[in-house]
DNA sequence: GACGGAAACCTAAAGGCTTTCGGTTGCCGC
DNA sequence: GCGGCAACCGAAAGCCTTTAGGTTTCCGTC
């Protein structure tokens, strides 16, 4: 057949449609794309780096969905909690990919710029510089975790059985509609209010530690 | 060959050797069992129901690990906390497991009689029957999601470009040792704390409603 | 305007994986 | 003692990933 006239396929249209097979079918194959793609397998891989190729471009994809300027909305906590929603959001569009994208980091550019600002905002807002990885990676795994939870979430309860678990039973039934929503604004809303203690904490005792000696903490 | 005078396989060592190959290989192959073994594939599967099964057996083996009477130990925040560093540590002791056995949940028994256990423990604080799931699931997700960031644990950070992003490269440098263990304890910190205070007001709102009327809120 | 190299697709094939089927041999209850 | 079941093996079907080499078209250069 050799080259054709136009090119039929493109990263991008692999892309959208790898996702389009995770979301279908649960799992990634590169058959599956190139079948619906009217292409056979072999030419995918002239378009892309493997598999793991194809994963990371979903990756980058996904990671897009974020919105870069919620960081920079409002106050430094209004900022990270926008984040951290935008961020959950985007992988929730997608639920069945989460399991292949979690794995491992995603190294687009763009993500680590996002990185920095969240850096710099927390620096900005007081942070101690020893302070701002542990508090962005508490809250990325918190995101990450109340994700995970929207990959699997019916299954997930459904096993409650009466007899053997009269409690657990009673508390599904009287959970309200949203659970995984609520849970992920509960456990942001705890993680924002003591990272804010934190913060201040950390304030007052340099305030101390300045008004004892001139000396910073972190020489 | 026929049958063997002592069996060889069976579902434990299949099980043991099925972490061991993850732990090793960072995937699961039924081959590379049968072949650590001493056996063929096609032996496995007649102790097993399949891969999945074979996975499943893994979950609640791991599932096993988790300090069963954690949950009951000091106060109920004390014990939640116990449970939930359990529960991470129970997934820590196999890293490259992880992704493997969070996709779909735990069918076990005694995984579900934790449940149970939990909501008992959170009914007897004082919990609103309604807030009890969310608060466990919120606990679990802070739980799964810290586990997962150990499973890619440096590969996630190694990428950080000190002309690009030098404010992230700069907050990697200053963050303490153990990070994933720091963001996950500052975590459960604020979890608990919140939920503690949503208790209280949850206990004043019921005392203002008691005096005001006799009816319960949640009819 | 011709032409050489690169690009885009193809066919083919190697090698791995999961799973099933039917065979062979030893064990155990009746 | 013997019939049936249990535990393993060999073989094979059908999926997957990935690579190699062939064929046609495009495009920049002379």
């Amino acid at each position: 057949m050799g080259r054709p006239r136009r090119p039929l396929l493109d990263r991008e249209r692999i892309t959208t449609t790898a996702l389009a097979v995770v979301d279908e079918l649960g799992d990634l194959s590169v058959p599956q794309i190139a079948k619906r793609l009217g292409v056979q397998t072999a030419s995918v891989y002239h378009h892309v780096d493997g598999r793991d190729g194809i994963i990371e471009l979903m990756r980058e994809r996904v990671a897009s969905g974020i919105d870069t300027e919620a960081l920079a909305r409002g106050t430094w906590e209004a900022g990270m909690a926008g984040w951290a929603r935008s961020y959950r959001a985007a992988f929730a569009a997608h639920p069945r990919a989460i399991p292949l994208l979690m794995t491992s980091p995603v190294r687009a550019p763009m993500v680590l710029l996002q990185y920095e600002r969240a850096v710099a905002r927390l620096l900005e807002a007081g942070f101690a510089l020893p302070d701002v990885m542990p508090v962005i990676i508490g809250l990325e795994n918190l995101v990450l975790g109340s994700a995970l939870d929207l990959a699997a979430p019916e299954a997930m309860w459904e096993v409650a059985d009466e007899t053997v678990t009269p409690l657990l039973a009673a508390a599904l039934g009287a959970a309200p509609e949203g659970r995984a929503d609520h849970a992920f604004e509960l456990a942001l809303a705890a993680y924002l209010a003591h990272v804010r203690d934190m913060l201040t904490d950390d304030q007052e005792a340099r305030q101390t530690a300045k008004l004892k000696s001139p000396v910073p903490r972190t020489p």
